[in-house]
This record gives structure tokens, sequence and C-alpha cells, in this order.
DNA sequence: ACAAGCCCTCAAAGCGCTTTGGATTTTTTT
DNA sequence: AAAAAAATCCAAAGCGCTTTGAGGGCTTGT
């Protein structure tokens, strides 16, 4: 049997006959054959791989937990349509090099870009380079079209501040991630559009930046409870710093929920997964696992059919009432 | 310029002048020119990539953050090397199949081994599949010789326990991982031994194994706290879980250190990093970023020297003095 | 100045597939 | 039953590199 109607029954053409294509199955499958990638790659011109690039600050070396659960979402549908999922992290001073290099040497069909900024260079940088790809994110301060996946950050915590205020709460702490982040920036804009329509002044001492880690959770909350009117309750942009917040509480012998409501942004993480009758967190809560499946749904659509146009998908994130918020105490 | 001139002077082949090298070098930098990965690849016979598959239980679909920061080193380590990093969620009833695809279609030069059962009929199928592998632990009750990185969990469960022991605790609990995986049965085989060495008995009631989720650590706390003769202190499998003890620590009004101890293992994550100048937590503590590294070193050792005699790499948890360790309360 | 030797360069083959275009066989039509 | 059409199959080219085996230019020795 020739090498043609092998690949043409393997590769599910029409022009090989059912019961040829069936008697090729079965001897694949027989001798364990799967045609090589590399030789199948080289002839059709595609690298039928995905790209993740990660950007890891040289001085902090972190790792978002979140990633994790993106990528899990990500890879199932890629497995499902054959591509292969290729990760990379890199210092964010190469970000770009490494673009560059993987588009010269084409091992990607395309790309998912993670944590955007509110300036993201990126965009614009992929755009030239014309390799497809997904924000998981969005960049505020970009004018070019680009395709993305993202929550509706402004409005879930404009909505959770709203919530606290409704509740009675007056002085209301943010504690936010990176402030260059896009997503950071947006749920900053939430919190202070809240707080504005309710004529309610709060200085920046209210809000802090910083990566979201537990210990940042911890730190930043203590400081917030160390100002002179500290506040009654917090809104945070992480349920790992919402961990650290809880520390923090516990240390100055507060009780989460009656001596300060917290709110948190939810990504569902399996590790952390919420799940109880009631939850422990009043959350904005949106399953990045559920945005990873998505974009690369979003991505896949977009190598196959590259005159698309752009298009952004906007997840709403719920929000979820649990144990974590109660009016607050009289004084 | 021939081609050959070009790759000799890329690829670093004597035959070709310093000068010449420099030029192609230039031109190449110049235009962005790289080797396309797909055709190298296949003249070569490398795919110059190294797999990592990762299982994921159908029902539980659940990620370990742990993996976030151990590829992070492994990544770093392949990235020096112009390797690749495949990264595959697999639902494990397909773990098998996987693999076996994988090395069918040549798509890796190696491949990672994560989270290792007691049982483990993964390492017996990769011996037969004749394909480049690390584990990330060790099985017990696998006889075949292979490569892996490891840390001494027996020992520092031990040691972890005797502590507590000595501080003069005598109910202790052991909030441990899934019972299958390997780490886990060494963790409880030292937890036991300092018990037994101390002629402390302790029913299984004392000893809860569950995936190491923050919820898990909250409830399995519970179920602990909850027992007629409820432990005074606690060694846990995980930061995360240790969070989940915190929980319900502060649930029942019990103060972390003062009223029940904790020692947790700590894979010094980057989300948790318990930096402070006395820690949070006493913790068993190993980095998994640097196990991740040494892994893909090992790996790459290896591929490159297929003669090797399997090696096994020991890692040494340090037990590091926090503050979630105290004498129990007198009663 | 010529031959020998060395260093550098080149043309061509091959990696294992897919895909094209033509050849062969089978089926349908008249 | 012969011709036309359809269904199969096959040989060969090509994907963009690396690598082999051979040729060309330059330096050195006599």
């Amino acid at each position: 049997m020739s090498q043609t109607t092998v690949s043409r029954a393997l590769n599910g053409f029409p022009e090989v006959s059912e019961k040829t294509r069936q008697l090729v199955l079965a001897a694949a499958a027989k001798h364990n054959y799967k045609p090589n990638s590399r030789a199948r790659r080289l002839a059709t011109g595609k690298s039928m791989t995905i790209g993740h690039l990660v950007s890891v600050s040289k001085e902090h070396e972190m790792v978002n937990p979140i990633f994790a659960d993106f990528i899990a979402g990500a890879s199932a549908r890629y497995a499902q349509s054959g591509y292969d999922l290729l990760l990379s992290l890199v210092p964010d001073e190469d970000e770009f090099t490494s673009y560059k290099e993987l588009a010269a040497r084409s091992a990607v069909d395309g790309v998912v870009v993670h944590a955007p900024r509110a300036d993201e260079k990126r965009i614009a940088q992929l755009n030239d380079l014309n390799i497809p790809f997904v924000v998981h994110g969005r960049s505020s301060n970009t004018i070019e079209k680009y395709n993305w996946v993202d929550v509706n950050n402004e409005r879930s915590f404009y909505r959770a501040t709203q919530l606290l205020i409704e509740l009675g709460h007056i002085t209301i702490g943010l504690i936010n991630g990176v402030a260059e982040m896009d997503f950071a920036m947006r749920r900053a804009k939430g919190y202070r559009r809240a707080l504005e329509e309710n004529q309610i002044k709060l200085t920046d001492d209210y809000l802090t930046h910083s990566e979201m880690t537990e210990p940042n959770g911890y730190k930043n909350a203590l400081t917030l409870l160390d100002l002179p009117t500290p506040p009654t309750a917090l809104v945070t942009s992480s349920i790992i710093m919402a961990n650290g917040i809880r520390r923090a509480l516990d240390e100055r012998d507060l009780k989460l929920g009656r001596d300060v409501s917290v709110i948190t942004h939810d990504d569902d993480l399996s590790y952390f997964r919420d799940a109880a009758a009631v939850p422990v967190y009043t959350a904005t809560r949106s399953s990045v696992r559920e945005a990873g499946r998505l974009s690369a749904d979003l991505l896949l659509k977009i190598i196959a059919d590259p005159g698309r146009a752009p298009e952004g998908i906007l997840l709403d994130a719920e929000l979820i009432l649990g144990s974590s918020t109660k009016p607050p105490r009289r004084p």
C-alpha cells in the first residue's frame, strides 16, 4: 500500500475508500503508528503548537497560581484539536525578544498573552509580527484591535464596593494587584466610581497595589488597619490575598465579617474553591479555567480563519454572597 | 554564501572561519533569521522538546499550584539549552495513552513524571517505551531503576513530629495529601515512626488524607478538632492546607501556636513565601522550584548521554522554626 | 613559479511526512 | 459489450533544514 493512501486514510481525505481506511487504521493501531510530528509539521507548514509566554519579573520570580488553572482550561481545548501547548516563562525584559524568536523560527501557530498591562507594548508588537494571538485581559491604553477574553473587572468591583456601601460601610479599603496591570486599574476604577457616586471621599491611603501573594495580603491589610481611621471593609483582588487578610485580622483579634467585612475576587482556583453552601467569602467570582478554555477556543478559530475580525469576549463575574460581609459594627 | 556555511556558522562547527561566522551572525541578526525549528527538528531527528504530563483526576479537575513553581524552575533550565517545554494536562485514565502517543509521534526527547504514586505504573511503561524520563518524587513499590529528584519526606516529617513531641505534645494529628501518592505515604511513615519511638499510640482517626486544598485543610482540621480528645498539634503537607487549618482554628476561636501548634511542609511557593524574620509557620521547607531546576538538569544530562546509570537526587528539607509551634497549654 | 597542504566553501542527498498529477481499476451508462 | 465516468491508487516532488563528500582558493615550502 502506498504512502499516499496511508496518509490520506489517516488524515480523513475522501479519495480513499472506507474499506481501505479501516484497514489502514487497524494496521496503524496494531503497530502503534503515529505520523512523526516533526516530519508532518515540516510538510504541512504548521507547527500545531500554541505558545503561552508567561513573563516573570526578574526580581520577584513569581508565578501566579492562576496560570495553572487558566492553562488547565486551555490545554483541554488544545488536546481536542491536536495542538500542543508550548509553555515558556520569560524574564519580563526579554518578552519581546522571545516572541520574535518564536515567530522567526516559526515554532508556534499562535500565542496567548497573559497579564496585559494598561500600557501594553506586546499587542502592537504581535500585530507587527503578524502572529495570531489572544490576550487574556485587555489593555486600556491600546488603540489597536486585538482578540481578548476578559472579565468585567470594573463593573464587578463597582458592584462589590456598592454592596459594602449599602451595608453601611463608609471606610472601605482596596487591596489590589500590581498597579500597572490592566485588570488592577479597572478594578480600582470600579471601586472609585462607587465611592464617588456615594459621595465618599477617601485618600489613596486606602488603596494598596502589590503582587497578589498571601504575605502581601497580610501586610497590606495590616497597613490599612493601622490607619488613623481604619477601614471597616476591604475589597481585594485575589482569594490568595484574602487568605493573607484573614491572617492579619486574626493577629489583630478581629473577626472576618463581624469586625471587618471582606469581598474578594474569586478566580475559582481548584485549590481554593469556595464551595460551601454559604461561601466563606462574599466574592466576585469568575472561573479562570473557563477563561482559559474560551481563550484557546478563540485562538484556534483565528488560526483556522485568519481573515476574522478581532473579537472580544467579556465574561460576567457573579457577585456571590458569602459570610464575610456584614453591616459595620455600631461604634 | 552557501547553505552549508550558514548552517555551520550558526551551529558552531569548526569548519568555518571566525570571520565568516561573524558575518553570518551579523546577517542573521539583521534579518532576524532563525532556522525554522520544524525543518531543523526533522533534519536532526531531535524534537528539542521536553514533555510535562500532569495528570488531572477527572472528577476533581484539580491542578496543584506547586506545578507552576516546579515548571518555572524547569523552564529556565530548558531555555538555556534551547529546549521547548510541552505541557499537557491529561485525565489520569489516559495517562499511558498520552505517553505512548507522544513517543509514537516522537514529539518529545524526554518527559518529567509528576506526582508518582507509591504504586506507579508509569515508570515501567516509560522504561518500556524507552523514552528518557525523570520522576519528581519516587515510587516506593517500584523495583525498576529510574531517575528521580525527591525530598526526604519521611525524615522531615519524622523530625517535625519529633519536634512537637519534644515540646510536650502527645496528641498530634497529620493532615496529609492523597493516600496513594508516594510522598504522602512517606510522610505518614515518618509521622508514625516518631510516634512509635515515643510510645505514643494514636488511632488513624488522627490522620487524614485528601487533596491538598485550602477547603480540605479546613475541613480536616475541623474533623480532628471534633474528636473526643482533640489534637494539640497538627502536621500538614502543604502550606495551602495550613491556610485552611488556620481558618478552622479561627472559627473555633483557637489561636495558632498558642492553642494548637502547626508544622507544615513548605514548598516555598512564590505566592506563599513565608519570608518574615520569624516565619509564620514552623515548617519543613524545600523549594519546589529548585526541584524543577534539578529535574530539568538531570533530564537534559540523560538525553545527552543515554548510557548513563539512573540517578536519584535527594533534597534535604530544612526544619525551619516559626511561631506556629509552642508547648501545649496546660489544661 | 609549481606542487603540496590546509582551510574554507559548495552541491546534493536525506530527514518522514503531505500533496500533486497521472495511472489504474472499478463502476455506471448507453 | 464498449465507452464514459467515477473511484482508487501510486510515483515523485517538495517542506527547510543538516550533513556528507567533493571541489576551490589560499598559504606555505622548495
